[in-house]
RNA sequence: GUGUCCAUAGCUCAGCUGGAUAGAGCAACGGCCUUCUAAGCCGUGGGUCGGGGGUUCGAAUCCCUUUGGGCACGCCA
């Protein structure tokens, strides 16, 4: 809970008011509620751990220089008993803090008594929300874009719950519908060539191409033999289509938890329509005059929904002209209910079941279904637009010699995600899918990606931590690590750049989990563990610990053990090892 | 066509609620192991931030325009 950036900001925005206050009572400035005293870190030290540009910001309104308005305040800045040392105007009038010993010794002491904890926050307030991903259909093998996917929606799971959200993880199953009826029929193909050879029986063009199909009829034949044969066709489909079902699933759930993925929950859509969820949505729909018929089937007035949408967030309706919206389909003229209706009811149902926020990862593809399912919702009252987010990831392009592989379930072509796991570490492949925000496509090089192993940055990090157990186990005896009390050792003996910079860096972390749980981007964390152990070897490089003077070992050691939590505080949101040694 | 995401070093990408000299990793080149792990550290070279215009004291960041690329616009899911 403990954010010393933000405390030190927040010092310094205090000290920035008051000054200003008292100036402008002697009439030296305007009385003004509204000025903003915005505080950031500069890039460059030499410019103050913490500068403020208000004074740029403020002159127009105050209709003086910025450098006078930056001086004036200066001079009445009371730094006593903060936590800088020195403040300082520069340039055109920005004004800059440098702080004190006694605040590096505050960011340690709080990493220490926080431990694992810290970079939490109750940000979130214990709220119910509810993350579903992968959600890759049961008809064929999970392919790497499934693992980017679920490796981000278990990471962003992490991230949030550690920052205060109630969370649960999710895997709709689409055990019903188009897909798994044509699922069924590619097994049926299958099986009838086992049985008549493969001139005997033509293979549907646009059926499962892939080899798993092959595998699962084989599976039928060699335990029923030719009896399926017996069966009525709708019988012997959907009999096929449970065994597929009944033998896929179980190699999802394993495939993912080879990658450390695992859910709270497997939403079967079959049950929506079972228990007549569906139905009941659309009539709810229907009763809010929100539907039509025409052509015999049943369609949803997504436009009128999307145009009150898009309105209330602002749009001209010349921008929602432009759109060229459509309606969607509800209930096919062949009876069955589309995708989409279904979709709708599985939302209603998460609000149903509790959850304040639905947070779905979806490949960037399905962006153009995100506001028509939130208006759709909007339609029932459920308020999507507000409590549906989707996060859009884009796909993962396979690169193999140089070339793009073209990935798709019905060519078959697709990479098992249990094969790439042979290839590379979980470790390298939990980092690499998390190495880029959702929105940034990846190329996945598959052989760069078994030959530059050690090259991988996860291994940086992965080093620094072993490093440091090493360390502490070289220099401390076993008897000596028990008792240690760092909340009683001093610090404001480390003085050293490396040890200065990697303090600072330890610091960031409650404010980047911040971000990140923000921003539903837990690749900021990804990208600040390399910060952290970068700024931890450097320190490593230039200082020891073994045979310094005991003060200095101590708060060396002190430093060490935090970067530890922070290391491990990190890891453990991406999901990954943390090995003792190297 | 309309929408949307993207374009920053040779490659992969940070930085984007406007701030001081645009950063990192990989690759290249040159150094550092008789002392806590060299899977590490230090240094060098490398840039019209896709192009053009605008707003501003100040633009990689905001606005307009343009170019190139990914994706989406189904009684598929």
């Amino acid at each position: 809970m403990i954010n010393m950036i933000e405390n030190a900001m927040s010092q310094i925005r205090d000290i920035l008011n008051n000054s200003y206050r008292e100036l402008a009572a002697e009439g030296v400035f305007i009385e003004s509620d509204e000025l903003e005293m915005n505080v950031e870190i500069p890039a460059d030290t030499n410019n103050g751990d913490f500068a403020s540009y208000f004074a740029l910001t403020a002159a127009k309104k105050l209709r003086k220089a910025p450098r006078m308005i930056a001086d004036a305040v200066v001079e009445r800045a009371k730094l006593d008993g903060s936590y800088f040392n020195k403040v300082e105007v520069a340039g055109p009038g920005f004004i800059n803090f440098f702080v004190d010993k006694k605040w590096y010794s505050e960011v340690l002491n709080a990493i220490e008594s926080e431990k694992e904890s810290y970079g939490s926050s109750d940000k979130g307030k214990g709220a119910k929300i509810n993350v579903e991903f992968v959600s890759a259909n049961p008809t064929g093998p999970m392919h790497i874009g499934n693992a980017r996917g679920g490796v981000l929606g278990d990471t962003l799971a992490n991230l949030l719950k550690k920052t205060g959200y109630d969370v649960s993880k999710e895997f709709y199953v689409n055990d019903a519908g188009n897909q798994v009826n044509k699922f069924a029929v590619s097994i049926n193909g299958r099986y009838m060539q086992i049985i008549y050879g493969e001139d005997g029986f033509e293979f549907p063009e646009d059926c499962y191409q892939g080899d798993d199909i092959k595998e699962l009829a084989q599976a039928l034949y060699d335990e029923h033999g030719k009896k399926l044969l017996d069966m009525e066709e709708a019988e012997r489909l959907q009999f096929m289509a449970d065994f597929g079902l009944k033998t896929n699933i179980p190699l999802m759930k394993r495939d993912l938890l080879k990658y450390r993925v695992s859910y709270d929950t497997w939403f079967l859509e079959s049950s929506l329509h079972e228990s007549g969820l569906v139905a009941d949505t659309v009539q709810k729909l229907t009763d809010k005059g929100l539907t039509y018929e025409k052509d015999g089937a049943l369609w949803l007035k997504t436009t009128e929904l999307l145009v009150d949408k898009y309105t209330k967030e602002g749009k001209t309706p010349e921008q929602i002209e432009n759109l060229n919206l459509k309606d969607d389909v509800l209930k096919r003229s062949n009876g069955f209910y589309t995708y989409f209706a279904a979709d709708i009811a599985y939302h209603r149902n998460k609000f149903d079941r509790g959850f304040t926020k639905a947070i779905n990862i979806w490949g960037a593809d399905h962006f153009g279904h995100v506001a028509r399912l939130q208006a759709a919702l909007d339609g029932l009252g459920l308020d999507g637009s507000g409590k549906l987010v989707i996060v859009l990831m884009h796909l993962v392009n396979l690169v193999q010699n140089g070339e793009q592989v073209r990935m798709s379930k019905r060519s078959g072509k697709a990479i098992a995600l249990r094969d790439l796991l042979d290839e590379i570490s979980v470790d390298a492949a939990r980092y690499f899918f998390n190495s880029r925000a959702a929105a940034s496509a990846i190329d996945f090089d598959l052989d760069l990606a078994v030959k530059n192993d050690s090259d991988n940055p996860v291994y940086y990090i992965q080093y620094a931590y072993a490093r440091i157990n090493s360390l502490v186990n070289n220099v401390c005896s076993e008897e000596e690590k028990a008792g240690m009390d760092f909340a009683s050792i001093d610090t404001s003996v480390l003085t050293q750049e490396s040890e200065i910079n990697l303090i600072k860096c330890l610091a960031r972390f409650p404010e980047v989990m911040s971000v990140a749980s923000d921003e539903l981007d837990p690749s900021h964390i990804n990208r600040y563990l390399l910060d952290v152990a970068g700024e931890f070897h450097r320190f490593y490089t230039a200082n020891r610990i073994k045979g310094e003077e005991e003060s200095i070992r101590n708060a060396r050691l002190k430093m060490v053990d935090c970067t530890r939590i922070v290391l491990k505080n990190g890891m453990e949101i991406l999901g990954l090892d943390l090995p003792e040694k190297m």
